[in-house]
DNA sequence: CCAATCTCAGCACAACTGAAATTC
DNA sequence: CGAATTTCAGTTGTGCTGAGATTG
């Protein structure tokens, strides 16, 4: 009755009687699929931050550089599909990069109004040094768990993502 | 070299043509696990929030109403330990929805500085409308996902959430 | 004129830190 | 006193919408 019939497969025992009666020792909050993604987000996002205080850099910024060099050079209308944010959102976090020199504006030559954004090598070293420092939080996240499984999540999310997008 | 050995099993630039054959052409950003997570966490905010505006709830408000149902009976302190948030952010979610008498405060009798939270009649009604209006986001998202496979995912993401945690 | 792009401005949400008051 | 809890106040990060300018 409560959870319907669908996709929460969390509360593995007493899914029935009352609630109440396991508030001392239940561990679990077993909440929907979405409330384990947010949780995740949020804890990764305070680990992150604080790792990447120290080289200047915010979480939103440290995610604008690896996109941009994945996508190796794209203009702030792509970068911010890519992002999943709106094009503004994206121009405010380039501003910040572009104004430490991470990364480059030229504008782009077939296009008048379009400008290409791109990593500086100063750019590309700080984001290595960002890679290092976030590295050890996404081995503790993953301890335990299997190379092929973690592989296996990733691309259910990806999929997620995709189904989302429409 | 720059991706060392682990836990990244997408690509980085074009020299892994193996994963991503099978895929499209070269569309995706396939960054870290890290970045599929942020990514899935903000298309859901922003589709869930959309979905909760017309009942006058924000997210952080949804999640505290389903925690604070899990939970059944809970300080302020100890729902901001289960939501992964500080005492401080819970206790300003919690304001608002004590003043829409969605949730009731009293006074621990057995300790006089704790308020124990708990849902009123109203704040449950209110949590069956977002959870049916919810509902239909978590369904388009795992459109094509196994049952059994969504459970996988979600005790995956439950084992992060543990190791991050400590 | 239309559409896309970029950018400025203002705003909202949700978290944070700091600090103070209360209670055991 | 010290520890835990609540709560007030200010700040930050990160997104949003709206509106305007520019270019093809």
């Amino acid at each position: 009755m409560r959870d319907s019939l669908n996709l929460v497969p969390t509360m593995s025992k007493n899914q029935n009687s009352t609630l109440e009666a396991a508030t001392t020792r239940t561990r679990r909050p077993a909440l929907r699929l979405t409330y384990v993604i947010g949780s995740l987000d949020r804890i990764l996002r305070r680990r992150m931050s604080e790792a990447l205080a120290p080289l200047g850099l915010t979480l939103a910024q440290f995610t604008a550089l690896s996109v941009l060099e994945a996508k190796g050079q794209a203009s702030n209308a792509q970068l911010a599909e890519r992002s999943f944010i709106t094009p503004q959102s994206a121009n405010e976090v380039m501003n910040a990069m572009a104004s430490r020199n991470l990364v480059s504006r030229e504008p782009d030559p077939t296009h008048g109004r379009i400008v290409l954004l791109q990593l500086t090598d100063e750019g590309r070293a700080v984001l290595r040094q960002c890679e290092q420092a976030v590295k050890s939080i996404e081995k503790q996240m993953l301890e335990g768990i299997e190379f092929e499984a973690a592989g296996t999540v990733q691309r259910h999310l990806e999929t997620f993502v995709r189904n989302l997008r429409g």
